[in-house]
DNA sequence: AATGAATGAGATTTCATTCAT
DNA sequence: AATGAATGAAATCTCATTCAT
């Protein structure tokens, strides 16, 4: 009997969990066809083919569903860039730049939804902004991880890694920012070789150049 | 008389330019104090010190005042980022420094203006849109050109100018996107003088840095 | 065979019964705790501990609750009152005391439910309103009765039965009504005995006041 | 000058007030009309013959608006009673009758609206609900003076002059609250004159009696 | 040239009611 | 008999835009 019950609770919060899905992934395509500022509840509905009150049963309020989009991103950086470290060995360089390629295909895949990171927060609660700057930390981590590795490795200079990864980041990101720009002069690989390797030109240690060769000529 | 039809239109058209900047100087303290998306007509008006309606008269719509304040940044460049170089000597290196510094101050200036032109520009007309590619793209002739001139005068290593410029052009945007998360650690001053050093690092000739020595220290 | 199918309905009508009892209590602990405006149909269906689906087995719309919720207390009346009455003596005006004490008690247990039926008739059907009415006739006619029976005895003095009821009823409402008003300097049997005392002075007999010294003194 | 300018401000000011008086009688109408609780926007809007919009101009939100309503009943009060008491002589007894006549007038003027104070406090703001209470006993001051007066001046028993002014105000609005009751068997005058004797009764003392026959007989 | 009252479409949110399971 | 997901109308509130003065 219990068995019957929990499998009832637990088909219900998988059908749950579908519809959260589809939502999101809803805003996303509507962000991606009309721009994220033309999310609005009734628009959101019609692409996710659900009535407006049914959203209301998933996410309590419109701000709710852009921290879920976002929080969707960051989540996605969590499991992808991790993962993309782990195919590689353990030479903190070639650790750096499986991290940045990963953190760019996660951009890639959610390039209109990572851009609202640089929303003005005056929508969000505190409380969800504080989840967003933590997430941004925790998914960073990777990076700054390598970066000081290959300093004490001696494959990289001694810089300062908070900065390096937050530039890293921040060339993942242009990929969806300044995308209009770059896509008429560089395909995806090129965008993401040819950016590590002029970041790695200004971080690496004069002396491995010859080591990282593949890697600094893009 | 045509003299004194002149005259009037041209008192008229300074009052027209002394307005328009009076209101564009009110949306970006409005934007500065309460968030850019806190700009509403009637907040604008009642911050500017006029009524709703005289706006109008010399703006046809919100979304035209919109295209006026990022324009108004954009033409900030166009005079202080020459300025700036102008200020220093024929070396391309220095002058590349002085560009990006300019462009850093502009940026400091207006920090919630400068985000705007990364709004999705649906809410633009399709030639305001052209028009504010066409200003950037102006704009960063001056980085480009540094770096064109670094290279042929040997300073700089063979990178491509398009990319490096916009690499420069982002870390400045930077100081206002993550103005959050950089003003933590670090000044004005050493943001602009860490990130040109960063950046210088992964682009000058290897053969000439002990030349730019001060400038890679940051 | 009809015996069975007799049985089959009277047990279906004994569970419905309780189901209505049921949801009917859920609503006044709802109306008691979170205010009469938050009795949603999904508020109400939480706090039964039932789907929103089942209470529609039971009443058709969210108005037969409301009156239903009425009536229960109305129901409450006729049974309260005519059973206070029952437990004391022969004597009209402490039957009329004891009819006011009961009156007020059922008032006291169904505090928030008590006030609904001020609330304006529009969202009643015609004939809720008219069952209403009615029922308030009835549950106080025990007051006009001893009221007429205290006249008629001499004990009162000649007074309109009608208002003089009607009167009661509305201290024993005001209880409800302006509750943290009194709550505030009288205790319930305060409140009910000083009522008593002071709506009595005004329809005893002045010959009879002797008798009633006790319940004049409140 | 400043008389052109100042005059502006005050025909504006005018105006303002005008708008305001307009949208509460329409509220009243309205209420009057429909019920209090068919009190829309949209509604309260088309009664006043203009737009949703404009109303959010001159009360910042629909609880606003219901608290003015109040407040405007309760200020008719503060007006109206000293006003009829002051018609009167020194006795206090006639004072008091002058009061609670006076109070009636006001509940019949506003028979709609004098019985939102009953409404359940959530939907007021805990400020707004505080400055009604005040009123309240602000308004009710001229009755519990009167009853405080007659009892020292040895017209009245020594009663709870808190209580019985309570209760007074109680009557009062009853001619709002159980109108459908009392109207089909009494007249306004009627209804005042029956339900102050039947109090006076109450509260007078017996030794007095004489004096205030007139009153006591209704 | 300037005002600001007025408009009304559109946004978010709630909730009584229905219906497939 | 019972569930609860789903609906959609209606409510409150905002704000770009217009227009009489």
């Amino acid at each position: 009997m219990t068995n019957a019950v929990d499998a009832d609770v637990a088909a219900r919060e998988a059908r749950a969990h579908q519809r959260s899905e589809q939502l999101l992934d809803a805003a996303a395509r509507l962000m991606e066809r009309e721009g994220s500022h033309a999310v609005s509840m009734q628009a959101l509905a019609a692409e996710a083919g659900v009535s407006v009150g049914l959203i209301y049963r998933y996410f309590g309020s419109k701000d709710e569903i852009l921290l879920a989009v976002i929080v969707h991103v960051l989540d996605d950086f969590a499991t992808a860039v991790p993962a993309a470290i782990a195919e590689v060995g353990d030479d903190p360089v070639e650790r750096l730049a499986a991290a940045f390629r990963g953190y760019c295909e996660v951009i890639d895949r959610h390039r209109h939804a990572a851009v609202l990171t640089y929303r003005e927060g005056k929508s969000l609660s505190e409380e969800g902004r504080q989840r967003i700057k933590d997430l941004e930390v925790e998914t960073t981590e990777p990076l700054r991880r390598a970066i000081a590795d290959g300093i004490e490795a001696g494959a990289l200079r001694e810089v300062e890694p908070e900065l390096v990864s937050a530039n890293l980041v921040l060339l993942a990101h242009a990929w969806a920012l300044k995308h209009w720009y770059f896509e008429r002069t560089l395909s995806f690989d090129e965008y993401v070789r040819q950016q590590f390797a002029l970041a790695l030109h200004g971080i690496v240690n004069p002396k491995q150049k010859r080591r990282y060769a593949a890697l600094l000529e893009g």
